[in-house]
DNA sequence: CGCTAATCGGAACGAATCGGTCCTATTGGA
DNA sequence: TCCAATAGGACCGATTCGTTCCGATTAGCG
C-alpha cells in the first residue's frame, strides 16, 4: 500500500521537468542534478516514462526529452503507471490473469473492482501541473 | 501500488469471519478451510490481526479468536494497516521518518499529504459488513 | 567526410522485503 | 495430572525492487 521509490523518483522528476518553459530539451543529467536522483536511476526512469509516452525523446549529442503532453492532462496515474504497471489492489482484478485458488467462489472479488476504481480515481484526479506548482 | 498478497488474504479471512454469527468461536484451521488460505499463512495472519486490535483471542484448547468490534466499524483501511503497517505513500508522509534526500527543497512534498488523505479515505469508506454480503 | 562527445536504451548484479514453513509455549479439557 | 489443540514467534527460500554498469545511436566539429 505504499508505491516504489521509483515512482516517487519519477513523479519528483517529473514535476521538475514541468517547471521548465513547454518545449524546453531536458537532459536526465540536468533533472537529476536537480532533483537529486542518481542519474542511472533518472535515466532509467526516462526510460520508463518515455516507452509509456509521457516524454518524447531524442538520441544523441543534442538530445533530451521534453512532456509528450501538456502539464494539465499527465495525471499522476499516469506516471505510477508507466513506472509500476497497471494499478490494480488484487491480481484478480485484471481480466488475464488467475491465479488465485478460489476464483468464482470467492465473495470478497466482486467489491474490488469499486474499491480499484476508487484509487485509481483518487490519483486521476491529480494532475502534473498541480504538483509542479510551489505550495506556500 | 498493489497491496500484499497476505493483506489480500487478510481481507478474504476477515470477510468470512464476519459471515459467522457474532460471537462465535472461531479458528484459524476452520477460516483456512473455508477461505483456501494455507494454514500457516492463516495462522501468521490471525496474530498479526489479533496483534492489531481487529480480532480478540483465547488461547488453550476451546480457544480460538472472534472479531473485536462489530463489522461495520471495522474498514478495510484497518485491515491494511493492520497486515501491511501504515498506509503511505511516500517515506516523506510519516513525521518521524526522514530518509528522503531533498527534504525541504522539495517542491512534491507538501502535496503529498491530500494524495495520501485521499487514499486512506477511499480504503476506510469500505466496510467490513460491506465486504461480506454476498453480490449479486 | 570521419571523428569525437554526449545522450538514450537495455542488460546484469546486489539488496531488501515478501511469502511460506516449522517449531515452541501456553491453556482448557479429560 | 496428563493430554491435546491452539496461538505466538523464529527461521528459510523466493520474488521483486533498486542500483549500477556497459553498449547502441546520433548530432556537432575538425
Amino acid at each position: 500500500m505504499r508505491l516504489t521509490s521509483l515512482a516517487d523518483y519519477a513523479v519528483v522528476m517529473m514535476a521538475a521537468a514541468a517547471r521548465h518553459p513547454a518545449g524546453a530539451r531536458l537532459s536526465a543529467t540536468v533533472l537529476a542534478q536537480e532533483t537529486g536522483v542518481p542519474l542511472p536511476t533518472a535515466q532509467k526512469l526516462t526510460g520508463r516514462l518515455a516507452a509509456a509516452g509521457l516524454l518524447a525523446t531524442a538520441r544523441g549529442t543534442g538530445g533530451g526529452f521534453r512532456l509528450a503532453r501538456r502539464a494539465p492532462e499527465i495525471s499522476l496515474a499516469d506516471i505510477v503507471e508507466a513506472v509500476e504497471g497497471p494499478i490494480v489492489m488484487t491480481s484478480c482484478v485484471d481480466a488475464e490473469r488467475h491465479e488465485c485458488a478460489l476464483e468464482g467462489a470467492c465473495q470478497v472479488r466482486p467489491h474490488m473492482g469499486a474499491v480499484n476504481g476508487a484509487i485509481r480515481g483518487a490519483l486521476q484526479g491529480v494532475s502534473l501541473s498541480s504538483l509542479a506548482e510551489v505550495k506556500a
